[in-house]
DNA sequence: AGATAATTAATGGTCAGACCATCAGCAAAT
DNA sequence: ATTTGCTGATGGTCTGACCATTAATTATCT
């Protein structure tokens, strides 16, 4: 043992800000997601196996399964056994990325409601600028849908469901898209029950055909400022007859 | 044997969906995210050591590690080492989960503008009805910043990005300003890029600077359609000088 | 007694090696 | 031509070990 001079450490004084301490794994997941982000790994690409993946980078095998791991949870890479590891559609990664983050954030349902307010209304008056006519054939066939559902809620909320993604899809907006499919897939299970009412679903239901309606004939109509308002309205509608259940 | 008599497969035939393979990792993974959503663990409760939580959940210390380091990367559980595992605060988990969202995503510049400028426009809308005294004044003091810096381009901007945040920020709303802080620091260094023209610098500061004073005074007058106007013009405004660069 | 230095224990971070279950590919058998 | 069985590759998991850092404890010195 004896004397162990002990790391004197020359004085260098300053310009010593706390050193990067960056793990091994994050410096994989960071090296990866660069991959990616400049499309050097494709979506469909297959990785070479962790065994060689462990000596290209220097790194034992529990570091370098932690960041695919990691990368894995977030819906990045994909692992099959006796396959290999393949990278994921990469249309994915914002939904996925906006489902974790909602799903441990425990957001105000208020904040939730109006963002998709505002998602929706904007969605509409884009959308009316730029639906190809394929989309409004498509919208068009879920109100006929929702027409044909008045006795059934359950699929007359799946057709309503349907209208709202596809005036979102018709943005031409991926992100638009995401944004709105995130919030209103963490509103749905929500709105349901407070709409299951038997008392208010006939009501309920006719109304919002009708809104739909006027919906789609602004759409149709290329009425942007008209389709915006008739959206916002809807919302707005159905959003009250929700409120009464918890306001 | 002869014939192929084959098949013997009881003729369950359906209902034999495909199982539902959930690695063990995923598992820890999916616990700890309930728990966390549930509020079981806090934010800045510390976990008990790994060594203890492989022997309560049963797996070994790999596969519990592959676990935390996701949630880790998530930038909801923080390791220290010698001190231990820590839930972070939680205010923090959908700006994360954006930021990995759009930096893997590719999204095309063209649509995170236009979501953007949404974001904006509605926001400006819902915080003249719901900004604080407090809010204006920091949003003025920004204005002011802003005034203060026209012949200093960087500092110009950084109270540029302040105002926009604290605006955001009025909307009371917490998704709404974490999309908007994601978008547009995405968008920033493209920004940054393509207006540091020297000589669109004065132009575009003394132009930018009137507008943001007309988004001001439609706050402080709590003039909604107002400051959704002045918010969208003003977008477009500078979104056209950087137009010039690109299209 | 109080402050300081040295020691120790606990903990996350990393590595190496082993075993298993699963899958693709191919050869043998039918 | 189809089925069966083998084999190697691969991801998934476990175990045990060692390291670096931190906090708590103890010893040491004034």
């Amino acid at each position: 043992m004896v004397g162990d001079v002990k790391r004197v450490r020359p004085a260098a004084g300053e310009a010593m800000r706390p050193v990067h301490r960056t793990s091994v794994s994050d410096e994989i997941v960071a090296q990866i997601t660069d991959l990616i982000a400049r499309n050097v790994l494709k979506p469909g690409d297959r990785l070479p196996p962790e065994r060689e993946l462990c000596k290209r980078f220097g790194v034992g095998r529990s570091s370098l399964r932690e960041a695919l791991r990691s990368l894995g949870v977030m819906g990045v890479l994909d692992g099959r056994v006796g396959e290999g590891t393949f990278v994921c559609d990469n249309s994915q990664y914002l939904e996925k990325a906006l489902q974790w983050g909602f799903a441990l954030d425990g957001k105000k349902i208020q904040d939730l409601a109006e963002t998709r307010m505002m998602l929706e209304s904007q969605n509409a008056q884009l959308a009316a600028g730029r639906a190809t006519d394929e989309d409004l054939e498509a919208i068009a066939a879920a109100v006929e849908g929702m027409k044909g559902a008045l006795d059934d809620w359950e699929r007359f909320l799946e057709s309503d469901l349907q209208f709202h993604l596809l005036v979102a899809r018709a943005t031409q907006n991926s992100i638009l898209y995401n944004l709105l499919e995130t919030t209103r897939s963490h509103l749905q299970a929500w709105i349901e029950g407070s709409l299951s009412e038997p008392a208010l679903a006939g009501r309920r239901a006719e109304l919002s055909l009708s809104e739909h309606g006027r919906i789609l004939a602004a759409l149709k109509g290329r009425n942007a400022n008209g389709a915006r308002q008739a959206m916002a309205d809807h919302i707005r509608s159905s959003g009250e007859d929700l409120q009464g259940k918890v306001g």
